[in-house]
DNA sequence: GCCGTCACAATATGATCAAATTTTTTTCTG
DNA sequence: CAGAAAAAAATTTGATCATATTGTGACGGC
């Protein structure tokens, strides 16, 4: 099962994006896709055979694509050179809370300044299939698709750094998310989208703002209840 | 030089840390420091064979600590398959100078809840060392040490996820941080440290917040104005 | 001024060595 | 004789390197 999904992710990044690209791009890209909206449960062990084995490239690209993703805290190395997924604590979520709130409120801040009506038409539609995998309880593609979202609204921030910060924390929780989802279902999971909609057709960046708090601040208290009762 | 450099901090570096850890670590950590507050200059290309020439290892380990820098935003991947240390423009200072103030003035006082007074004379003594080195002109040893404060601040926060987007923010200035105070000596660096020690001892954890936005806003628009007047 | 060829650097693989974990065997005790 | 603990072997995994392959930029010929 896992193999098989790796190896399907591989072929499908493929097709989209021409063959071009060095393989221990494509390996990163993939395990980041794995990690982030894939079957990797916290905890899990990643092993760097088991990587060559199932994607069926060389040691090298996979390591190298290792070592990119615990640079960006999405595996974590453990002392006996084991590599995991890490397992976040409630202190963790926390922290992240913070730190999404400063970054994230920010580049929606910018976003709203800097955004079309078409552009926002375009984040609509987004939404729009958003409520689709929620109501058919498509638990990968709400997380995809919720990804997405955030993502093309801080695209128009025009602040690759802090967008790159932002990228990093969600790669940190985005396992966590990902069990919490799969526990609950997606039933539970209202978002405040239509809100950071509505204030940025009304070009109101504060109001956006603080929208974008209150959706972070209630998909994070999810994580950190379900942690908790673990 | 270069080599020269990379060389004898490699071997500084396997001194101090029992020699027990894998060459790609011991690699990832001269690079960090050559890149934080060594020579290798902004705009300046990285090739993995001129490091595995000079450091006398195979270029597995370089590749991976190439990566891992790539990912910490310390190096930058210039498409064809070059690889450079990152010059920053005018918008890129910017980010930061909002990044650092968030996180960096959180996690202060963050630390400002948890040091004790023996810690503060820890950090008082660094401070001391760091005058001695403006007063000497010593550009290496004010960045190191500069950094070395910082860090040791940070580190009694109690929060690594917010220390690590903080170190990330630090490697990306590191390099250009360097050429400024290279140009300009370090007379003109005036810090708020006694600031915000006073504050700790005070422990006002609001006073403590409030000095480190004074110290990074003051060495931040430092950097700003070098960069515009290039 | 454009295209083909050459040299160099990066990418990727497989082999080899070392470390750690797991399994098996052995031995000692109850 | 059975069970458990300790020791040893085997397997698995990681780290490093040497080498082959491929792509990129530069130089020179047309």
């Amino acid at each position: 099962m896992n193999q098989l999904d790796l190896i399907k992710n591989k072929a499908s990044a493929a097709v989209t994006q021409t063959e071009k690209r060095p393989a221990h791009e494509q390996v990163y890209q993939t395990l980041k896709s794995q990690i982030m909206f894939g079957d990797l449960v916290p905890g899990q062990p990643v092993t760097i055979q088991g990587l060559t084995d199932s994607l069926g490239v060389g040691m090298t690209p996979v390591r190298e694509a290792i070592r990119r993703l615990i640079s960006d805290g999405a595996l974590i190395f453990q002392g006996n050179r084991r590599v995991s997924v890490p397992l976040l604590t409630a202190t963790d979520v926390e922290q992240m809370i913070f730190a999404r709130n400063a970054v994230e409120s920010e580049l929606s801040r910018r976003a709203a300044v800097n955004m079309t009506t078409a552009d926002i038409d375009q984040l609509e539609k987004i939404d729009e299939q958003l409520d689709r995998t929620i109501a058919d309880g498509d638990v990968g593609g709400y997380l995809r698709l919720n990804h997405a979202f955030h993502e093309k609204l801080y695209d128009h921030a025009g602040a690759p750094i802090l967008k790159d910060l932002a990228e990093r924390l969600w790669l940190r929780f985005g396992p966590s998310l990902r069990v919490v989802c799969g526990r609950f279902g997606t039933q539970s999971l209202p978002d405040r989208h239509k809100d950071i909609i509505d204030a940025l057709r009304a070009s109101d960046a504060e109001k956006v703002a603080k929208a974008t708090t209150q959706d972070i601040e209630q998909g994070m208290e999810l994580m950190a209840e379900a942690l908790a009762t673990e």
